[in-house]
DNA sequence: ACCGGGATGTTCT
DNA sequence: GAACATCCCGGTG
């Protein structure tokens, strides 16, 4: 395998959507695009949302076009666009039709990083290449033909891995960022002490 | 450091 | 027509 570590298996995913997201943390993502190098980056900060029930979740009000992948079997990517011209990432969770899904917001890069220099212009310091949702699929790639990847089986070039670094333990917790609903549900989980998260943690 | 406004287009009411 | 799981840039302190 050309990544650090094991790939997460199914079972991985299929678990409590809040646990997931804390064991989540510290795996890495690789995405191994053809005709240039890896890339990866270390998860240090993610964001839980649960499906219908969840004011705040995309599919909250049930299934539609866009939140399709939401509703499949656990362990693929929901990519989706918003604001006119950036992509988001989740991974499924959970049983199919829950929708249950863990929000990537911020990673250390790793590996393959004058690669994100490339892809994100903008970015002015190691930290501006992945400390935000759409930050992090700028600097590794990753857009509306990675909605519905299968991270197990690699089949876009997507995977999670686990390089033996424990999550922490335990992860820090406060709300959600940018949204307008469910503001009063600690579902922001993070990595203590990570200088890279998307804004800075209580 | 913090704040405000604009970019840009898909999705859903 | 409004909202949007965001980001960037230029202002001010």
């Amino acid at each position: 395998m050309a990544g650090p570590g094991d790939v997460l298996p199914r079972t991985f995913y299929a678990g409590d959507v809040e646990l997931v997201a804390e064991h989540l943390l510290q795996k890495v993502v690789v995405h191994e695009a053809v005709g240039r190098p890896a890339c990866a980056g270390r998860i240090i900060e993610v964001e839980v949302y649960k499906g219908s029930e969840d004011p705040a979740s995309h599919a909250f009000g049930g299934r539609t076009a866009r939140n399709a992948t939401m509703f499949g079997p656990p362990g693929h990517l929901y990519v989706y666009f918003t604001y006119g011209m950036h992509f988001c990432a989740n991974v499924v969770c959970g049983t199919e039709g829950e929708a249950r899904a863990v929000l990537l917001r911020a990673l250390r890069p790793m590996t393959g990083v004058p690669v994100m220099w490339a892809a994100r212009r903008a970015a002015r310091t190691e930290r501006d290449l992945c400390s935000g949702p759409a930050k992090l699929c700028q600097s590794l790639g990753i857009d509306h033909r990675h909605d519905g990847a299968d991270l197990v089986t690699g089949d876009r070039g997507v995977t999670i891995r686990d390089d033996g670094v424990r999550p922490p333990s335990p992860a820090g917790a406060g709300p959600r960022i940018g949204i307008s609903a469910g503001t009063d549900l600690p579902w922001r989980r993070w990595v203590p002490g990570e200088r890279y998260c998307s804004r800075p943690v209580p």
